[in-house]
RNA sequence: CGGGGUGUAGCGCAGUUUGGUAGCGCACUCGCUUUGGGAGCGAGGGGCCGUGGGUUCAAAUCCCGCCACCCCGACCA
């Protein structure tokens, strides 16, 4: 059927809605793709469910190619599940919890590792029946502290998730790289601008993990990348290359200076480089030739909490969230005034190696960044008020319990792979793949029986695609000072015929044309709207940024109709009699 | 949870300081004119002014409480 715009039920906006910052958001609700209902929470209108239809359909495409079975969860689940995994716990507040009538306690499912784990466990019970990946594409709940960015990062949302299982780690690592060509195909088709970056799996556990970022300045998640494009992480999951460890002989012992008045790491270099008897020959102390140790509290998902310490360079600040991943499920926070006063071998502002770790008086564990090798020496507290301590050397004044990554990265750092200069950018999680492991097959018990009739563990991949969130980042890259401007495979309708002019001829042609055009196989969107002026036609094809428009208008009575390009704006003429052949031309060699 | 801002018609906003019949633009309905880049004139419909209480002859406006939304931060497979 053609789409006709007298009777759609659409209405576009003249004026952008005053809550939407962002600009998918305000596009999508202004060309009248979608309306909030909640906070978080839209409502797919005809328009914008053609689309999200089309972001469906390309990655069932994909995941069909590679062997995936759709089947469909519901979303209103039991507790039990989740509870044996810890889930249940572990969600807190971020999962909506609803009871029965009989007080029996329910969820909206924010994920679905558990059923699709039960579900495989209650069907299979041999290696015969593996290695399998199933999927479905399914609507999630979330209760975000604050949902935002409008459909880019709501509280109900549909994701494709699709989980492999395996017998053995060559099968999870096939599998997993099936997943992550699809993904390639999938994100390619919707013409995003993206980048692979190497992830931590934090809460889900599991090893090697990799996320799909749409490049994007609004995006959540900072990732860094390396100028010669071998090397793309998470910040959270950037890896320092050590330096190499420098020799312990012939160093300086370390010695203990009187250091009064220097709060600051700058007034404690400052007075290194003034005094004669503590300068360096080669070049003058900076900051990062002095150790700071940071205290903090760790909650681990049972609630205990945990002291930690952890040492960086002067010049360095600690990043809690990316700290936080490293120590993931448990959480990081400052350490308190009154925590801190609970170690009396700790002194507030002279703090060092030697009262930290587990072997020394605080009983701390100790992680400093990997650039503090053996060999390296540090100015860095001495324990004792007002004293620091010169040529502290690693491995020889003090050894920490291990190293942790939880310096903020800047520009500049070095490549793990190449050891070219990293730049940071922004993006927006579009999908993540990642090789989950036996985790959850452990918790809930799903194992087959080998050929020796030995019952094996199940091995699972995980892999998801955010399909509204995708929707929404296609938007926002594609759009411009316009309106929407969809790629052809996403695109509500392959062709926009705009009737300019309220003549019966220019009307009839219009119609003619669209029915011509959906017999050639193409989707038309018909603007046959009576009593609205050509200038708000134009202005509204524009905004709803369908890539091919047809205006059929004054000229046809010369035979002629104007075929317009919405994304570079270009028009031409053509006769009335080719104009499908053209149109058709135009969809197929740029799809 | 902390900081800031805003709640008045479908959308965008004024009115609140200084209490006195609830307004403007767009959208919508009807009529006439107009028709290739957001038309003109005329006539209409539509509001529990977020919500509960208080002060007052009288409250969108003043006072107290609550709620919601937006932004920043905290948080977030």
């Amino acid at each position: 059927m053609v789409l006709k715009m007298s009777s759609l039920f659409l209405r576009t906006l003249r004026e952008d809605p005053a809550d939407a910052e962002v600009t998918s958001h305000r596009l999508l609700v202004r060309a009248g793709y979608v309306r909030r209902v909640a906070p978080g929470i839209f409502t797919m209108l005809p328009m914008g469910l053609r689309v999200l239809r089309n972001v469906e359909r390309v990655i069932r495409e994909e995941m069909n190619a590679i062997g995936g079975q759709e089947l469909e969860f519901p979303a209103l689940l039991p507790r039990e599940p989740y509870e044996a995994t810890g889930r249940w716990t572990e969600y807190g507040d971020t999962l909506f919890r609803l009871k029965d009538r009989r007080q029996a306690d329910y969820l909206l499912g924010p994920t679905h590792e558990e059923m699709f784990t039960l579900a495989v466990k209650d069907l299979c019970s041999s290696y015969k029946d593996l290695p399998l990946t199933l999927y479905q594409i399914q609507t999630k709940y979330r209760d975000e502290a604050r949902p935002r960015a409008g459909v880019l990062r709501g509280r109900e949302f549909v994701m494709k998730d699709s989980y492999s299982f395996d017998v053995d780690d060559d099968g999870l690592r096939a599998a997993y790289a099936r997943h992550r060509e699809a993904y390639i195909k999938v994100f390619d088709r919707f013409g995003l601008d993206y980048v692979i970056c190497s992830a931590v799996s934090g809460a889900m556990g599991g090893s090697a993990s990799e996320e799909f970022l749409a490049i994007c300045d609004i995006g959540e998640d900072t990732f860094v990348r390396c100028a010669n494009g071998d090397y793309a992480a998470n910040v959270e999951a950037v890896v320092t290359p050590p330096p190499a460890a420098l020799p312990i002989e012939g160093q300086p012992a370390a010695q203990v200076v009187d250091t009064p008045d220097t709060p600051t790491i700058e007034t404690l270099v400052d007075l290194f480089n003034t005094r004669e008897d503590l300068r360096r020959a080669d070049r003058d102390w900076a900051a990062g030739d002095t150790l700071k140790n940071v205290l903090l509290m760790l909650t681990l998902p049972d609630g205990k909490r945990e002291p930690l310490a952890v040492g960086v360079p002067g010049d360095r600040e600690v990043d809690l969230r990316r700290l936080e991943a490293q120590v993931a499920p448990a959480e990081v926070a400052p350490m308190s005034e009154a925590e801190f006063a609970q170690h009396p071998a700790l002194v507030k502002g002279y703090i060092g190696p030697g009262a930290l770790g587990e072997k020394n008086p605080s009983g701390i564990r100790y992680l400093v960044d990997p650039r503090v090798v053996d060999g390296t020496t540090w100015i860095t507290g001495a324990d004792e008020p007002g004293k620091h301590v010169v040529h502290l050397v690693a491995g020889r004044d003090f050894t920490p319990d291990g190293t942790v990554e939880a310096v903020r990265v800047a520009d500049g750092d070095l490549c793990p792979i190449d050891g070219g200069a990293l730049e940071q950018a922004r993006g927006i999680e579009i999908g993540h793949i990642f090789q989950l492991g036996r985790k959850y097959a452990q918790a809930l018990g799903l194992s087959v029986l080998d050929q020796n009739g030995k019952a094996q563990i199940v091995t699972m991949g995980s892999y998801g695609i955010g399909v509204t969130r995708a929707l929404a980042v296609v938007a926002e890259q594609t759009a411009d000072e316009r309106g929407l401007c969809w790629p052809r495979e996403l695109s509500p309708a392959d062709v926009h015929v705009v009737a300019a002019g309220k003549t019966e001829e220019i009307r009839a042609g219009a119609e003619r044309l669209a029915t011509q055009l959906e017999a050639a196989g193409l989707s038309v969107l018909l603007d046959d709207r009576k009593d609205v002026s050509p200038g708000v036609k134009f202005n509204d094809s524009e905004l709803l940024g369908v890539p091919t428009i047809v205006v059929v208008g004054k000229r046809l009575a010369d035979g002629m109709v104007e075929i317009r390009d919405r994304k570079s704006g270009s028009k031409e003429e053509v006769a009335a009699d080719a104009a499908v052949a053209v149109v058709q031309n135009a969809v197929t060699t740029s799809r």
